[in-house]
DNA sequence: CATAACTGTAACAATTTTTATTACATTTTT
DNA sequence: AAAAATGTAATAAAAATTGTTACAGTTATG
C-alpha cells in the first residue's frame, strides 16, 4: 500500500505547487518520480476518483487539484491510496478446529482496525498544503 | 510486515494459553496456523531475539512466552516483528533534479514516522494478556 | 547408548504482488 | 491534419513473500 500512498503524495504535491489554473502532465510528473508514466496516469485515475484531482485530456491537458491544498487532510489521501484493509493482509487460514485458529482473524482485524483509526487521525491533522509547505 | 505480526501474534497467543511450564512445538503451533511449520519456527527465532520467547531444543521441546503476557504490550510485538520502517517502504528513486523530487522522501519518512508512533502508541493500550483474553 | 521427537538453519522453489512496458484508441489544440 | 496529451488493456519483468526440502544438532527416554 505504501507504494501507492508514496506515489500519490508525489503527484499531489506537485499538483499543488503548481501555479494557479496549470495543467500538470503525467511525463512531467513521471519525471520527478522516475518512474512510467502510465503508472502516474493509474494513480491519477485513483485519485480522480476520489476526487482529489481533476484532469483534461487532449493537447495541453494533465492534471490539476480539484480543490484548494489547504482542503485535502492527508488522511483523504491515505484513504484514498489504500484499497481494503491495509494492516491484515492476512490471507493465512488458519485451523478452524482450534479455538485460537478459529477467532483470531477476527480480533485481529479488530486490532488492526483500531490501530488503523489512530494512525488515520493522526495524518488528519495536516492538509497538503502543510505538507507541501515543507518543501519551501 | 503485516503477515509476520499476524503469525507472531498468532504463535504469542497460543503460547499466552498454554498451560503454565508447557513448552510448545512448532508443529502443534504451525497446525492451528496452517503455515509451514519451518516458517513457525523462523518467526519464533525472530521472537526469541527480541526477548519474547524462550525456546527449547530436543525431545518434548518447544517454545514459550519469556515473561507474563501481561507484561507484553502488542506494541511490543509490533516492533520486534516490523523489519525497517513499515510505511515509507518507497524504493522509488526521485529526480534529484527536481525541487519536490530532491526533498519528498525526506519529508516522508519524518510524516510515516509521526504516524508509526501514533499507531505503535496505540497498541501499547493493550497487553498480550488483554488479547488472548478476547478468546475466553 | 540407540532411537524418537524436537529445534535451527540454509538453500532452493513456487507463488503472489508490485512495478514496468508496449500498444493503441480517444481527446483537444493549433 | 498533425501534435500532444490522456485512458486503459494486455502483457512482461522484477521483487517480495511464502513454502519446501534437507539435514545437522539437541534432549528425553526406554
Amino acid at each position: 500500500m505504501t507504494g501507492q500512498f508514496t506515489i500519490s503524495m508525489h503527484i499531489l504535491t506537485l499538483l499543488a505547487k503548481a501555479a494557479e489554473g496549470e495543467w500538470v502532465s503525467s511525463d512531467l510528473i513521471a519525471g520527478s518520480i522516475n518512474i512510467n508514466p502510465v503508472l502516474v496516469r493509474k494513480e491519477i485515475g485513483n485519485l480522480r476518483r476520489n476526487g482529489l484531482v481533476v484532469s483534461r485530456e487532449g493537447k495541453n491537458g494533465g492534471s490539476r487539484l480539484a480543490k484548494p491544498a489547504n482542503q485535502v487532510r492527508v488522511s483523504d489521501i491515505f484513504l484514498a491510496t489504500r484499497q481494503g484493509p491495509f494492516l491484515g493482509t492476512s490471507r493465512n487460514k488458519p485451523n478452524p478446529n482450534c479455538p485460537v485458529g478459529k477467532e483470531i482473524n477476527r480480533h485481529l482485524e479488530a486490532l488492526y482496525q483500531e490501530a488503523e483509526e489512530a494512525l488515520v487521525q493522526k495524518l488528519g491533522d495536516s492538509t497538503l498544503a502543510d505538507f507541501s509547505r515543507r518543501f519551501d
